[in-house]
Order: structure tokens, then sequence, then C-alpha cells
DNA sequence: TGCGGAAACTAACGAACGTTCGCTACCCTG
DNA sequence: CAGGGTAGCGAACGTTCGTTAGTTTCCGCA
């Protein structure tokens, strides 16, 4: 057990106020470009004040990323147990997925754009932690398929593809285009669920 | 008529081999982590030497995203000229669009990921480019929404869609897992064309 | 009221950054 | 064989980087 594993210490507001401002920083301009001065000076302290709450730039990368993913996928793994139709169940997670990152939008992308500067050893914790996500929709899939309301047969690339095409909107979506976000991931959960799962409608009185 | 818009300058073979091995530095580390000593060691030469064929860390990057940009939409441009049938059109550009980005995944990963990078006035310029095929797909399928051949509300919002779904593929696939690149293609040009742009089946005799 | 610890400060460190300099060795052309 | 351009070199420029040391300020609690 290394420390890298353990739990992350109690941080207090302060911690929390410059993750913020360097997440904000890392998404505008990268993780590479973004100087601890640069972080000083938007939280508003002195450049080695920072290493009161950090014990370097990587760590607070590395709490940051952490944070949101766990945060994440804890908000929506528990959608794999639920014993309904798995295609309203899937369509479901899609919309709120789509919903989640748009809300979220400035630390899930800087999170998933930067996870590659991370030290090797929190680069390998952080995809272990997305992993059991990206394998809990693989496996969901599968057994949609022995069910037979999905056709599909590559579900581990199926879920790869599906979560690529989600997670890139917020690359490209405007709120003020003609579509709402919430229009948007309709769309998506449909195009996918039917599309890409080849579902079988429900309500078909099977 | 500002010097960034002139055609770039003639180039020798060693300046094709820094741009490449820049390349492959910038997609594995990113263009922030990548210093001019780095690039000069990879090419085989000392740093100063850089400065006989660019004149900046900059111009290394415009000058290869430029290259990737104006490459990929030449070989690609003219499918908007042909009078056939749309769908099927769609359906072979998307497949084509996919395997050149695999095949030229480092380039096109890296320029795609790296292009915040460059100058405002250099941004502005390749993002025009880019703009074009956007538009060019856009303008594709409300023609075919004119022609009756898709039916799709927001043609604009789905070009950058698919952009998006196709050229984050590279991020994901593997060449050892089930599919082959050309065979997720066609699913990918199918799940499209019907999914995602309503088209009509070809060949139903309207 | 005074003590202790958290968190701010000033100042500085060595290393790396992109870039410029003066110079040299080579090749082609006249 | 003289002259000019190309492309390499070592050394150094000023700046910024992440980080550390030492010191001071502030605040809750005995």
């Amino acid at each position: 057990m290394t420390s890298t594993m353990s739990p992350l210490p109690q941080r207090g507001p302060r911690a929390m106020e410059i993750e913020m401002a360097a997440t904000r920083l890392f998404y505008e301009q990268g993780y590479g470009q973004v100087g601890m001065r640069a972080i000083a000076e938007a939280v508003g302290i002195k450049t080695s004040s920072l290493y009161n709450h950090f014990v370097s730039k990587e760590e607070i990368l590395y709490t940051f990323v952490k944070r949101i993913n766990t945060d994440f996928i804890g908000r929506h793994i528990d959608v794999f147990d639920d014993e309904g139709d798995k295609p309203t169940i899937l369509h479901r997670l899609i919309v709120e997925h789509i919903v989640y990152f748009w809300e979220h939008k400035y630390e899930m992308q800087a999170g998933m754009r930067e996870m590659r500067n991370l030290s090797p050893e929190h680069l390998v914790e952080i995809t272990a932690i997305r992993r059991t996500y990206q394998d809990g929709i693989g496996a969901f899939i599968a057994a949609g398929n022995k069910q037979g309301v999905f056709r599909c047969a590559t579900p581990r690339l199926a879920a790869l593809a599906l979560l690529d095409m989600i997670n890139g909107i917020d690359t490209w979506f405007r709120e003020d285009g003609p579509l709402t976000i919430e229009e948007l991931a309709e769309q998506y959960a449909e195009l996918i669920t039917f599309g890409l799962l080849g579902a079988t409608r429900n309500g078909d009185k099977q």
C-alpha cells in the first residue's frame, strides 16, 4: 500500500479555492502553460503560499482529476444495478451523463485533457477509476445482448465509442444554437441506444 | 495582406525532418512540455541549428498544423461536388476520413490537440481552413434535406457532431481488437448516415 | 493575555526555457 | 580559385520555471 493510494488528506477551503482557480487556468491554457505564479495570482496569494496547501503542482492536478472522476462515477455508477428495462436505463444514463458533463464543462474537459500530465503512478490510479465506468457500460451492454434487448457484436468497443461520442460534445456545443443541451442529449441517447446498440423498442408489449 | 497569410516558404528536407520529429514529440508530450532542445536532439543537431529552418518554436507548430489541414482537406473537399447519391457519397467520405485519420494518427491527433498553442493570428487562419470543411459537410447535409434523402433538422450541429465522433476514434481504437479500422469505419458510416441523418435507403426505387 | 499552529510573507535557489550571437565548414556558381 | 549562401557549432543571453528556507502575521483557545 503506497502513499499514492491512500485517501486524500482533508483539505481546507483555501485548498479548494486553489483547485478551482487552477482548474480554470488549466482549461484555458493547458497544464504545461500554467505556472504556479499564475495560479497564486488568480487566488490572490503569493506563489510560495501555495505550498502550504499542496506539495507540488502535480498534486493540484491529481487532486482535482481524482475528485471529478470519483464525483462523477459515484453519481452514476449505481445505474448498473437497476433491474429495469436496459434500453430505458441506458437512455437515461446517457442523458444524465451529457447534461452533467455540460454543467461541469470546465472541470471535466480540463480533467480529461490534462490527465496525461499526471505522474505515472497517479495516471494508472486515475485510469483504473475511469476503467470501472467503461467496464460497467460494456458489461451492461453485454447483459442486454443476453436478454435480447440489445444487438451489438462488440460491447467493449461500443462502450468506448459511446463514451467518446458523448464526452466530445462539450468541445463544439453552444448554448445559443438551435438546441438546448437537454434536447441534444435526448437525440444522442436515441442515436446510441437504437442506432449503435440496436435496442428493441420497449412497449412493443413483447 | 499580412505576412501570416503569405504562402509558406519553400522548405528543405531538413525542415521536414524537424517537423516530423516535433510532431512525434508533440503527440507524446504536448507542445508545452516539449523544448527546442528535445526537438534538436531527436533530429540529431544542436538547438541553435533549428533556427536555420524555423524562426521560432511556434512556427514549427504552425507549419505542421497548416500542412496536415490543407493536405487532408485538399484530399477530401472535392467530394462535395459529386452529383451522385448523397447518402452514398457521405458514406464514402466518412469511411475515407476515418481511415485517413487512423493512418495519420500521430499528425492528426497532435495537430488537433495542440492547435490551441498557435499564436492568435495563426489560430484564426487555421480555424478558417477547418471551417471550410465543416461548412462543406453542413451544406451537403442541408442539400440532402432539400432532395429528401436526408431528414435532419440541424445540419450544422449534425456536421459538428459527426466530425467530433469520427475524429475521436483514434483516441480509443486499437488495432488488436475485434474490428479492423475499415470495419469500424463502415459501422460508423452506417450509424451516421442512417441514425444521425435519417438517410433514406438507396435502391428503394423511390 | 499569552501560546501555538496555520498560513501568509520575502527572498532566493538551481534548472530549464526560447532565443541570439559570432564563427566555421562546406558547397555551388562565376 | 574567389565569393556567397546554407547549415552546422559552442556559448551565452534574459526570463521563467517549480520549489525551498526562513520569517512574520493572524486567530482560536487555554
